[in-house]
DNA sequence: TATTTTTTTTAGATTTGTCTAAATATTATT
DNA sequence: AATAATATTTAGACAAATCTAAAAAAAATA
């Protein structure tokens, strides 16, 4: 079946919300669409007669198993070529979402299949989010948020919470990436602002919400 | 300036109508589109109004300069994307032309330049079809038709001219592929059907038809 | 040149995706 | 529980891209 460049949108967002969430409302999915509220219950209906989508009026809803699968595909195929354009064509990370936001709805199973073995089978992308495989599997990584790792243990990035251009700005400047080597040396109670040690590199301090934003993994 | 796919494709088939034929005709490009007369007299209306078309009812059509420079941009993706389909994911260069037509519609310009330097900036798609610069600059191949080609001269294949599945099928099982080195053996003049010797290949016999739309430029 | 045929355009519908404004349902607060 | 606030849906409109059927213009032919 093909879908849609609004509708594969509309069920990647759901998908995203419902992680987090459970079941998702109207509105939180109009916010993550820039969309209004109204249009969001337009395409409800159509998702759900494609049975994409369990949904009943003023209920919220969620998708079926479906429709999961057609998000784990577009969430692949967004995943990849993330990982081709920093890669291979050497955008900065917070270059390619937008790009990647269209490359997501090309069709081409073969294409993105190919495209897969060609990177070498990457299991991450560029901002650490694990690619689903062909079967649409996603593997689960185990992370900590950077606000919960005790002080002088060594850990590495493997993940980004808020990924916005603001964020991703930050992080390069303060030579924060997915792989970093880093370990806290104080924090600080009053803010719970924190002084880190990387690698290489001067002391740099972060606030609480960039720190709940940056997952690590302990090293080793 | 953004332009909707159904507009690039009419934009692009109206180019390269309109290289053959001079004025393009409303049946033509419906044809070329595979959509009815009715529908592109409609497209046409709004080309006009963006100022891409030089266009009056029951007159005929052509791209403004305008028209033509987006006409070029839309080629040059297109191409771009055949070259790496075919160089990096190792399509078949019959296996390409689909899965183009939808990359081709990618917006972001910063993408197509830096495409066009991981792939060594190619003169050429996998067809022998030349590939506009950044600035849209087309350059002309010197080529004749096969059946124009004396006997007993050395040529090099450079272009195809029927690009069809069925085509390229065929030049895949006769062994002929850009780039192949030929020389006519011998000529039929009853049916224009000629001889050919393949550098390490067994003689093969080609059509007329298939050799008017087998394009060669002359070995040295 | 008159008539027929072909081409092109117009008129009016349809589908998809979106919107605003109004109505209705649900949830929160007195 | 009644009322107020919020969330969601419905009603009706609009733009884009397409179509069919009919009208009009141009081209071909008798
Ligand atoms: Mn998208
Ligand atoms: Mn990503
Ligand atoms: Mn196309
Ligand atoms: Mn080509």
């Amino acid at each position: 079946m093909q879908y849609s460049s609004s509708k594969e949108n509309h069920i990647k967002a759901i998908f995203h919300l419902q992680e987090s969430d459970g079941l998702v409302t109207t509105n939180e999915l109009a916010a993550a669409l820039q969309t209004k509220p109204a249009s969001v219950t337009d395409m409800l209906k159509k998702l759900k007669q494609q049975k994409l989508l369990n949904y009943e009026r003023y209920k919220g809803f969620k998708l079926s198993s479906e429709g999961k699968k057609v998000a784990l595909q577009i969430i692949r195929k967004h995943r990849l070529w993330e990982y081709f354009l920093v890669e291979k064509l050497q955008f900065g990370w917070d270059e390619v979402h937008e790009i990647a936001e269209e490359l997501e709805h090309i069709s081409s199973v073969r294409l993105i299949d190919r495209l897969d073995e060609f990177l070498g089978f990457p299991k991450t992308d560029p901002h650490g989010d694990p690619i689903p495989d062909k079967n649409g599997k996603l593997i689960e990584i185990m992370q900590v948020p950077l606000s919960l790792l005790p002080e002088n243990t060594p850990a590495i990035v493997s993940g980004i919470g808020d990924q916005s251009q603001e964020m991703l700005e930050l992080l390069n400047h303060k030579q924060i990436a997915i792989g970093t080597r880093l370990e806290i040396t104080r924090k600080f109670s009053f803010d719970q602002s924190m002084e880190l040690k990387l690698k290489q590199s001067p002391v740099i301090t972060l606030s609480e919400p960039v720190a709940k934003n940056i997952f690590v993994r302990y090293d080793q």
